[in-house]
Parts: structure tokens; C-alpha cells; sequence
DNA sequence: TGTACATCAGTGAACGCGCGTTCACTGATGTAC
DNA sequence: TGTACATCAGTGAACGCGCGTTCACTGATGTAC
């Protein structure tokens, strides 16, 4: 009943291996092995994609038994969703810290957009796993909370008013700004890690790049209606 | 060297079993194999999604042996990639075929972006497909001709001079207003079919779902720039 | 009009592979007394 | 402080599965003569 998700209650500050490590090459039991598999699945995912991600390719990559994840995350869908949990948290972080504590509400938005699609650029296997929701179980305690902040970071962002961050109703055209918004760095963060702006980048003067590209849309929302 | 994939030079007109059909169930040559399997994929893609499309299934599906789809279209990367330029070509039609022919160029970029989303909330297995190059060909002559056919459809409808639509360069200005109007509605379309915007809606009046957001979005367009 | 032959499309058995999952096990840790 | 025991984490063999791919084959079609 009780998923086998464990959350923190490992092992309390005692490192691996209190006997001499010179001992034992490996110990028996490694210590962190959950956060382990987490930084494994991580590097696989960034270098062969989501298709490269098994739970047996996690258990190699981190040099232990391939039945060894199943005590951490039960299934395949587990790992992934805790994975995607992971990274939510850090892509929030991200967000959150992107604005100068003193920058108008146009900058703050901007300055999270920004932050978005550079998250999506420097993380792509990680961010395609986040927002692929067929592979995750979204009602995962730690999955839903991250979603869930994140989506309160950036309706924060595109509100422009601090007393609206935590408000339980919205209006149709309050929804339709924070969807506009939300829409715009997400589907530009998808088409570029997609390499879709490619042919348009061919017509434009050589060397310009995706990165261009994106300051020219956001400088572009500065004092443009059009 | 040539690759199997030959584009229609299938039995001209003849139907499949000129014999009487009665004196043998199913012919042992399909006839229009490569079409059937490629309707059969469709189908899988769109019930089991891309986790589901093997060559194996598609075989299956289309009541074939299951080594008959390498005569047809070599690996699975060509039956997904054949797939795929299908979908564009289905996409593009949609698209052009969108606005009215007295449409200002304001509707007419507007009736564009309604048809992308409501082509990607229909058919979100092929869409889906279609815009993730991980597992496609882009090679493939199809397929490329089929992505950059959409691409000029794209662009001609944002630069909204008619002049401009088979324009070889593009100022980095033109270029940002394209991608910022594609990454809006590609945005859209896939956080809605991620059901992303599930939690936003749930803050709205009961009754109001996707269509109501894009709606609202695009009435903002009209007459509004903030 | 008929015959021989090359070509092609589809079959079905077989192969090796990596996968998730089960299972009895064993080494290590924590806890009760 | 020591001992017994329950619990837990990781092992390694084994299973069945679906997959892509190869292979010799066979039925059907088109073409040359």
C-alpha cells in the first residue's frame, strides 16, 4: 500500500562505510544510493534522451544491481517522476531568482522568461522529461507540489501584482495573459530545443542564433504594440 | 544504395485481386500495402501514442506479416519519418486553407493560429510526432520538403505582406515577430495537449476549458497591447 | 496469343537483445532487552 | 556493554516478453520474345 518512496529518512549524517574503506573496495550497502540513481538517471537522459532511460541503464550508470532502483522508486514511472520532481525544484529555483529584487514588474517578467528558456537550453533532456507528461504519474506528492509552485511562480511573474500571487480566482483575461505568456517561452523553448528555428536562422545574417533570436522577442515586448 | 521508399508508383489502377475476390480471403499481394500501413500507424499513434508505434504493431494493425513494413519503408525511422511528412502535409493544407480569401491580414494571421492549435488538439499523436525530431528523419525528402512547405506557410501568414512570403533573407526584426508568433501558438497547443493548464482552469468559472483560454487570447490580440 | 523468366511483395521461422519483474539470498544496520 | 533479532538494501540468477532484423521461401505480377 505504502509506496516504497522513502523520502529522506536515510541513514542520518553516518557516511558509508564506517569501517576503513580500504577494507572493502565497495560496501555492500551504498549509503545514498537513491540520490545516486538520481544523478545517473540525470547524465542519461542528457547524453542518450529519454529513450536511453531504463531503470536498468540507471542501475549500470551508477554501478550497481540492475534490481537495486526498485527499492527507490518501485517502477520505471517512479523514477522518472521523482527525477522530473528533482527537476522542477531546480527549475523553479531558477525562476524564482532570475529578477533583481528591484526590478519593475516588466523586467521581472522578462527576466523569467528569459530564465525559462535558458533553463530549457542548458537542461533539455531534463525539461523535455518535465513537460512530457505521458511517462510521469503526475499525482506523485513531490511531482504535484513542484508542478504546482512552478505554475505559482509564473503566474506571479505575468500578474504584475504581488496580492494576486496567491489569489484562488482569476478572470477569463487575467488567465489568457498568463497563458499567452506561459505559451510564448514554452513553445519558443520547444521549437528551438527541437532545432525548428534552424531554416529561419539560414535567412538571417550569418551567425545569428537562437540566442539572438530570443533577445529580439523579448526586446521586441519592450516598446512594441505590434 | 536507393532507399525502398518508393513514393507512388504502386500498380497503376489495377485493385487489389483481379481474380474473384470470393476464391481467396485475403491476396497474398495487399495491393496498397504501404498506404494501409501507414493508416494503421495513424491509428496506433493516435490510441497507444509514440510508445506504442513499433514496426511490429504496425504489422499487426494492418493484418501483415510482421517483416512486410521493411519492404515499404526500411527501418522504424522511415515508417515514423513517412508518418510524420504525411501529418505535415495534412498541417499544411489545414493551414492554408484557414482563412477566408478576403480576410484582412489581421484575420487571416489570427484564422492561421486558431487552425495550428485546433490541428494539435485533433490529432495530438501526429502532432506530437511531427514536432519531436528526436525519433524523425529530416532527411528524408518527404519529410524535409513537407516541414519547410509549413515553415513558408508560417511565415507568409505573420509577415502579413504577401510579397515577403518567398522572401530569401529576413531582417532579425521580421525573423523575432515570426518565432514569437509561432512559439505562442506551438506553445499553446502543447501545454494544452500536456493538460498544463488544467490547474489555471480550475481558477475560472466552471465550464470554461481550452477553447475558452485560446479564444480569450486571441480576442486580446485585437485590441490590445499590454 | 502464348511462354519463359526476372522482379517484387509478403510469409513464417529463427536469432539475439534489452527490458521489467520475481525470487531466494546475503551483508549490514538499528533496536530491544 | 553485550547479545539476539527484525528490518532493510543490494545481489545475481532466472523468467517471459516484444522488439528489430535476417533468411530462405513462395505467390503474384510485369515484361521480353
Amino acid at each position: 500500500m505504502t509506496e516504497p518512496t522513502q523520502t529522506t529518512r536515510r541513514r542520518p549524517g553516518r557516511p558509508p562505510g564506517k569501517r576503513p574503506a580500504a577494507e572493502r573496495e565497495t560496501p555492500y550497502h551504498h549509503g545514498s544510493l537513491r540520490v545516486a540513481l538520481l544523478e545517473a538517471a540525470e547524465r542519461i537522459l542528457e547524453k542518450d534522451g529519454i529513450q536511453g532511460l531504463t531503470l536498468r541503464a540507471a542501475a549500470r550508470e551508477a554501478g550497481v544491481s540492475h534490481a537495486a532502483p526498485m527499492n527507490h522508486f518501485g517502477d520505471l514511472t517512479g523514477l522518472l517522476s521523482d527525477l522530473a520532481a528533482v527537476g522542477f525544484e531546480r527549475f523553479n529555483a531558477a525562476l524564482t531568482s532570475a529578477p533583481s529584487p528591484d526590478a519593475t514588474p516588466e523586467e521581472r517578467m522578462s527576466a523569467i522568461g528569459r530564465a525559462y528558456i535558458v533553463f530549457a537550453r542548458s537542461h533539455p533532456g531534463l525539461f523535455l522529461l518535465m513537460f512530457r507528461g505521458e511517462r510521469l504519474d503526475l499525482n506523485r506528492p513531490a511531482l504535484h507540489q513542484a508542478v504546482r509552485a512552478a505554475f505559482e511562480v509564473l503566474s506571479g511573474a505575468v500578474g504584475q501584482r504581488r496580492e494576486e500571487d496567491i489569489a484562488p480566482v482569476l478572470t477569463l483575461p487575467q488567465a489568457a495573459q498568463i497563458a499567452a505568456s506561459w505559451s510564448l517561452v514554452h513553445g519558443f523553448a520547444m521549437l528551438s530545443l527541437d532545432g525548428r528555428f534552424k531554416p529561419m536562422l539560414a535567412k538571417l545574417p550569418p551567425g545569428t542564433d537562437e540566442n539572438a533570436l530570443m533577445a529580439a522577442i523579448f526586446a521586441g515586448f519592450g516598446h512594441q504594440g505590434g
